[in-house]
RNA sequence: GCCCGGGUGGCGGAAUUGGUAGACGCAAGGGACUUAAAAUCCCUCGGGUUAACGCCCGUGCCGGUUCGAGUCCGGCCCCGGGCACCA
């Protein structure tokens, strides 16, 4: 009796089967290779979306695929639950943050039920629970007794909108990452985490990272710590200014010191109100006034704009003993170096601009090889290496050279040091939010900043909040929150109430995954040590920075604070590419945002899954097409029918092998393309490519449907066919392949199955084409035995009548063989 | 400006180490079945030329290496992404 394909009774039923038998659960199994495969794991937002489809269904192929292959695979999936959407609900709607999340978690769990991923739901984790985020209040400690973790005062990025702060990462194109409102500076408190001391360990870390991660990735994280090597230089001031007794500046170019025509200091400079002579006073305060007032972004809109003002204060160059004058310009950086840079205008383009608009002198001091240049004719800085020049006893050297011996000059007359500069600055962690994890500090009266002691963890968050009143953090409202004791004196102390950054609960929550309900430490060593690290790791590449870059270095943290052992958290990262409709993002606004569920109920799972896998290579982005998404169903449909169509007349041969001698020639063909489908999916599931996987048991299919068998052992091809697609099948689109796979008569779950293996006799074809090329052109092409040798082809090429109508009498030169494959002839 | 990717039919995309460019799918056109439609099945589908077999051109552009280049080398152009007054 054939019946149709319906998807959704199929699936329910599997899942349940699954569910039942707990197929995946992973539990540690010390002869057996494992296999971490991890999603980046979900914001509780409310609903799946199809970017998260296509995600979770590249990680569950992964899982399946690996689960077959014989490896122990660990499977998680958890909630990255803390964050600013459900607060922002809370106030808007009245639910409690910790009631909306949880709401909004059980909807999604529903969803991710219904698409069949092979997660082990026991290890589910939530990171707005305490017993999660106790152990991250434990390192927090930690790195404050390490230093890693510490206070300061400093200029922020405030997002008034948001009502906090954020992280130099949270920043793009000076816009707030969540919601995009124009990010403020603030002078404030805040809590950091010192990531810049592992900036050199986190650069050198992609060399190890650099077989399994995107080139792409690495390469961003890489501009974004921004290493660059130089020398510290002191230059004396003229008179003293507020006691000191130097101007310090980082310069990448040290061999250009004998240019230095003028001095810049950033106007925020704590040194700048000193430097100001009083008839420059004025027109100095003045600029200091308006620079200051300026957003980043507006300083960043007035561009290539470069002004400034004589302090009237001197310096001397410690290397030509002139007297440089000091200027304050917008161009410098507070941030940066020392917020102080010595200006070479001949050679570096912003020194030049800001000399010319400023009757600056300009002083070349590097030529490039073989040629003068006239520093009257130059129209910009000449920033190239080149030979130094009017550099005293340095004369003559090559710039490179150069850099080096002035580093060791500078070095031996102690008036400065070799330098390395980083970009990176050291990770904001303080959130003016009631929704995360607190910051587990206290400050006492009399004892000042105390870490709260590992026995008083969790310091939970309050559950009673109010989030009325007028915006701001709602738990430092909390008077029995904030008041305290201190735990060292006991006296009165008052709690710190920011709470941190959502990112640290996702820098560290793929390791809790090993042993999720351990409440004796962070983690079960034993377990951790087993599954650790993640082999393979998928997820958008927009965290290429932020996640990634936050992750690598709190596992660094916590290795050098003994509680774990790795060096870096992910083997291998596949960022897969986002999905759109109609050449744009899904949104809301755009009216064309498709609902996975709707899709689902249509289609079912296994069609949706196998649409976003075939559509497009996993790092490419997707374009969402209904009529794509049909074929996807009618490829489905169409290997039902021709399993329904063939497995009834083979009943009787279930289990049998084919006698090769009675298989027909256009069955042994089969059987051989059967084979190859093997080889070319395995080889593709390894390299991650499903489209052409797909593509390939597509091909399988249409010469399957067109195969007409003549014999009982024809027959056993066509169902060993069947059987086939149903294996390789069984990863992308698993619901259906166990359906057939039960249909075929096995018991044992096709879930439980190892990978099905090809037979290398039958992949090779018994003939072969041979292309016939005359002067590298294709003439003709001709099947023969795939025995032939290298002599045989030849002849064979010259004695075919199309090949002799190109060669027309004429006497090759030379005859190019292929083994099997190409023969090409030279006249 | 610097650093990564990438440019192949109407579209998504295939092409081991250089060896038949366009697999597979979508869309489109034609046909079969049907009272009709849907579904299904069959055929065509890079461009030019030819009655046809064929022949010529064709993987962003220019040049090179090679018997042979989408693939390798050199020089450009364009698109996407990251960083960006970083000294």
């Amino acid at each position: 009796m054939k019946e149709r394909y319906n998807a959704q009774e199929i699936e329910q039923r599997w899942r349940e089967t699954w569910d039942k038998k707990k197929v995946y659960e992973a539990k540690v199994e010390k002869g057996k290779e494992k296999y971490y495969v991890l999603e980046m794991f979900p914001y509780p937002s409310g609903r799946i979306h199809m970017g998260h489809v296509r995600n979770y269904t590249i990680g569950d192929v992964v899982a399946r695929y690996k689960r077959s292959r014989g490896f122990n695979v660990l499977h998680p999936i958890g909630w990255d639950a803390f964050g600013l959407p459900a607060e922002n609900a809370a106030i808007q709607h009245g639910a409690h943050p910790a009631k909306w999340t949880e709401e909004n978690i059980s909807q999604m769990k529903t969803q991710l039920k219904l698409l069949g991923f092979s997660y082990d739901w026991t290890r589910e984790i939530a990171t707005c629970h305490p017993s999660y985020y106790k152990w991250e209040q434990m390192v927090f400690t930690r790195m404050y007794e390490k230093g890693l973790a510490y206070k300061k005062a400093t200029t922020v990025n405030w997002c008034p909108s948001c009502e906090t702060v954020l992280a130099n990462e949270q920043v793009e194109d000076g816009c707030c990452w969540r919601c995009e409102h124009i990010v403020e500076r603030r002078e404030m408190d805040g809590w950091f985490f010192k990531i810049t001391e592992y900036a050199d360990e986190l650069l050198d870390g992609a060399r190890e990272l650099k077989d399994g991660w995107p080139d792409s990735v690495l390469s961003m994280q890489k501009n974004w710590i921004g290493k660059s090597t130089g020398a510290h230089i002191q230059f004396p001031l003229q008179e003293q200014v507020a006691g000191e007794r130097h101007l310090e500046v980082f310069t990448t170019r040290p061999d250009t010191v004998f240019g230095v025509t003028y001095m810049s200091v950033a106007p925020e400079h704590p040194l700048a109100g000193d430097l100001i002579k009083r008839e420059f006073e004025k027109d100095a305060l003045k600029f200091i006034e308006r620079v200051k007032k300026q957003t980043s972004l507006e300083r960043i809109a007035e561009g290539a704009k470069k002004e400034g003002v004589f302090t009237g204060s001197y310096c001397i160059n410690p290397f030509t003993n002139e007297r440089i004058p000091i200027y304050l310009a917008n161009f410098v950086l507070i941030e940066y170096g020392t917020g102080i840079i010595m200006c070479v205008p001949a050679h570096d383009q912003r020194d030049f601009e800001f000399a010319k608009g400023h009757g600056l002198p300009i002083k070349l001091v590097i030529k490039p090889d073989g040629q003068g240049l006239n520093v009257d004719d130059m129209t910009e800085a000449y920033i190239e290496p080149g030979i130094m020049t009017d550099s005293g006893e340095f004369s003559g050297i090559s710039s490179e050279a150069g850099k080096e011996k002035i580093i060791e000059y500078v070095e031996s007359r102690g008036i400065g040091k070799r330098q390395i500069n980083y970009r990176l600055r050291d990770w904001g962690i303080s959130r003016q939010r009631y929704w995360g994890a607190p910051i587990p500090m206290v400050y006492c009266e009399d004892c000042g900043a105390v870490a709260v002691p590992d026995e008083d963890l969790p310091v939970e968050l309050p559950i009673e909040v109010n989030f009325e009143g007028d915006g701001g953090s709602s738990l430092s409202k909390i008077e029995s929150f904030v008041r305290t004791t201190c735990p060292n004196c006991g006296g009165k102390a008052r709690r710190e109430t920011d709470t941190m950054d959502t990112f640290v609960e996702s820098s560290w929550y793929f390791l809790r995954y090993a042993s999720p309900n351990y409440d004796k430490d962070i983690f079960d060593r034993e377990e951790v040590n087993y599954w650790a690290p993640v082999d393979q790791y998928i997820g958008g590449v927009e965290h290429a920075i932020l996640h990634l870059l936050y992750s690598r270095f709190f596992t660094k943290v916590l290795r050098d604070l003994g509680m774990s052992n790795l060096d870096e958290p992910f083997v291998n990262l596949l960022t897969q590419g986002m999905v759109i409709k109609d050449g744009a993002k899904m949104s809301k606004s755009l009216g064309n945002v498709i609902d996975p569920d709707d899709m689902i109920k249509k289609y079912g799972t296994d069609t949706v899954r196998l649409f976003i896998l075939f559509a497009a290579p996993v790092q490419k982005d997707l374009d969402w097409n209904n009529e794509g998404v049909e074929g996807s169903f009618r490829f489905l449909n169409r290997i039902w029918n021709l399993a329904f169509d063939i497995l009834p007349r083979t009943c009787d041969l279930k289990g049998a092998k084919p006698d090769l001698a009675k298989v027909s020639g256009s069955g042994k063909e089969l059987l051989i393309k059967l084979n190859k489908t093997i080889k070319k999916v395995t080889d593709d599931l390894e390299k991650f490519q499903f489209n052409t996987a797909i593509a390939a048991v597509m091909e399988l299919l249409n010469d399957t449907s067109r195969f007409k068998p003549k014999s009982d052992d024809d027959l056993i091809v066509a169902r060993e066919s069947v059987e086939t697609m149903a294996r390789l099948l069984y990863p992308m689109a698993p619901h259906i392949s166990e359906e057939l796979w039960s249909e075929l008569g096995y018991n044992e779950l096709l879930a439980d199955s190892p990978w099905i293996e090809w037979d290398n006799e039958l992949v090779k074809s018994a003939e072969i084409t041979v292309v016939v090329q005359v002067n590298g052109k294709v003439r003709s092409q001709l099947v023969m035995d795939a025995d032939s040798d290298g002599e045989r082809m030849k002849e064979a090429a010259f004695a075919d009548e199309r090949t002799k109508k190109h060669i027309s009498g004429k006497t090759p030169r030379k005859v190019i063989v292929v083994p099997k494959k190409l023969v090409n002839i030279v006249l």
